[in-house]
DNA sequence: TATATCGTACGAAATAATTCGTATAACTGA
DNA sequence: TCAGTTATACGAATTATTTCGTACGATATA
């Protein structure tokens, strides 16, 4: 039983994962039609990049009709995550808190999303509270 | 006086300006030194890229000695909310809340940055109080 | 049924990004 | 001075990503 190394969504199919995502299981014909809201895209570009991606394994595909559908094949938060990790290290050094000050300073932030935030931080404090510091692999 | 539509670094590119943003001006050695610190990079590949970032204006040199130097051309904090940007439309549908949630969540942060991240959510606010909700561009 | 439409497959061109070989000039020191 | 070393320039190969043309089968419908 192989692992599975999910390779690294790139520029264009982020955006496709992302209507994925956000529409749930979709043809070849739908992505493309929200592609082309935003910038422009052939059909057969778009079913060519389907097609790669899902070689990658990143997305699936339901082919019993003769229109395919698809869906997404990794996890939304899980490849943010990943995305997350490799972007921190390559534009802040490797520095999650730069990244957060940078994301919160430059931008307008509401009230409620401000609390949101607050809450977070306190978890996480009765986390470092219940689990003292382990900064250290040894342990 | 034509305006500088600076040009997105590339990967290898940000690696580059991460290595002049933290060492300050250098030669094509001393990055490339660096850079073979974490990968396998040949002389002239770092050469190269150092020339075409020149073209481009993400890099400046001084050529007065026969060994160049190198400095950046574009700010750090500048450069980096441009990506973060792009990021987080690219993999955070434009979210700036859920990267940050994401980024705090998903990673150990001690007291003291979370104490950091506490002080800018109150000048947030202070901003906020001073300046009402203007959610609507028709303020 | 025959013609226009819609769908997939797939090769391959167009672009972008990275990597490296080779030429050649400047410097170093024995 | 001459061999060895270090430097830049630059063409070009390599690799990665994106885009699209064309073939061809299935479906819809006049």
């Amino acid at each position: 039983m192989t692992k599975k190394p999910l390779p690294k969504p790139t520029e264009s199919e982020l955006e496709i994962l992302q209507v994925l995502w956000q529409h749930g299981p979709s043809t070849v014909r739908f992505v493309n039609d929200e592609l082309s809201r935003r910038r422009d895209v052939g059909y057969t570009t778009t079913l060519k990049l389907l097609q790669l991606m899902l070689d990658k394994g990143l997305v699936l595909r339901d082919d019993e009709a003769r229109t395919h559908v698809y869906r997404a094949g990794v996890r939304e938060e899980e490849t943010q995550g990943l995305l997350l990790d490799k972007f921190v290290d390559a534009a802040f050094g490797g520095s999650a808190m730069k990244l957060v000050m940078q994301a919160l300073g430059n931008r307008r932030t509401s009230r409620e999303e401000l609390a949101q935030i607050r809450r977070l931080l306190n978890d996480i404090e009765i986390q470092n509270d219940t689990t003292p510091p382990a900064t250290d692999p040894a342990l």
